[in-house]
DNA sequence: CGCACATTTGAGCAGTTGGTTGAGTCGACT
DNA sequence: AGTCGACTCAACCAACTGCTCAAATGTGCG
């Protein structure tokens, strides 16, 4: 029935499995890569095929549907870049220097094309309405993710009162998705570059200023 | 020769111009409607000629090709969004004003879908070359927009030396494209209405902090 | 080896795309 | 009455789409 067919543990198990999820990995990546160079809208079947140098039929015989190869290829890219993300954050404990492992994890994002392939996916969605729901539920790990982050750099200071941290994380999540589509855009990492800069210096003011809010009280 | 049939000043002039353009306009506006329903990658000669109720030869009769059409779109709503934008901020002289202007304005766009269109665009350029650059140049006004008023709202603060306008700019469009892609997808305008007020609360904040830039020079 | 099954391929299907064409309708102007 | 620009409509094209399928190729096992 389903067109995806299912691996029912055959006499050589284990070695049909490394094959098959060696080259279900490899349809992934020519996915993600495709969506990378080419965008959403250019990125079909045949086209993932020739990325990957293998026949389009591949695509249907793994994964059943193109879109069902998008959700996974975004499932890889965001796994890879999560994992990275949180490395660089788990250490961290004051505002500049999440500013600064943040901007680092960005910078590789954005040269890597990463953040692409989820704004893609996020404007190719509204064209294709089953896509929607499954991305949509992708976006909540990171958010929660920012979330956390910023909940514990900002809970000792003077903003956490004023700044609820969730309304924090959709914003730099926003920011993100937003820079990336500006800099792929214009092919031109300046703006986000000097951006990087900028925020770095204006997270050590907010510190610097809300970690002795009673000079002021006025 | 181009496909677009010339207005060579013919004998009856005016009204045959104004004809024209209206027309142009009912397809212009079709094609903003069809974009922001049903995103950039299911945007047609047909579909956008389905929504107008009108043949899709005409599109190829009025503007040579879909990507033309497609950027008379989305000179059309950056126009119209652009005025209001302008006329909302013009007339404001402090931060925690522009934020509250910026938000109303920014609110009626998440409404109106009005950003949804730049963004879709922005996305599908990357599938369809002879778009980027014509895109890419579309985003030199807002962000001149926003550095405008940034850099009035800022330049009395001791912000202003730390904060390039620039980058502000910059990280303000990045923000709105980003904002208006995570609600779009949602389909929930709460988290950015939340980070309306939030943004507000902290502008007025950051006003008052760096307006009385003395109390705490250590 | 030969068998069974997983994998891979190329050809093909129906449907959609951008864009063109040609014949015909309409209304305003001369 | 006649011309002309604007417009409609249906048909058409080559190229592409997602997807299917039967045939070929591989792979491990007896």
């Amino acid at each position: 029935m389903g067109a995806t067919a299912v691996a029912k543990s055959g006499p050589s198990g284990a070695v049909a499995r490394s094959i098959r999820e060696g080259t279900r990995q490899r349809i992934v990546d020519a996915a993600v890569q495709t969506i990378k160079e080419r965008g959403f809208a250019a990125t079909s079947a045949r086209a993932i095929a020739a990325t990957g140098g293998f026949n389009q039929a591949l695509v249907f015989y793994h994964f059943g549907s193109v879109n069902d190869l998008l959700v996974a290829a975004l499932d890889r890219t965001s796994e890879l870049r999560m994992s990275r993300y949180k490395a660089a954050i788990d250490p961290v404990g004051t505002l500049p220097e999440l500013l600064a492992v943040a901007s680092e994890a960005y910078r590789e994002d954005l040269a890597g094309g990463h953040i692409k392939v989820l704004a893609e996916l996020i404007a190719g969605a509204s064209a294709v309405p089953e896509l929607k729901a499954q991305i949509a539920g992708r976006m909540e790990p990171w958010i929660t993710l920012t979330e956390e982050a910023v909940e514990r750099v900002i809970a000792p200071s003077a903003l956490a009162p004023l700044v609820p941290p969730r309304d924090l994380a959709f914003a730099i999540v926003s920011l993100y998705l937003g820079a990336a589509m500006l800099t792929h855009l214009t092919d031109d990492p300046a703006p986000a570059e000097s951006l990087f800069r900028t925020g770095t210096k204006v997270g050590g003011l907010l510190e610097l200023v809300t970690l002795s809010p009673a000079s002021d009280p006025g």
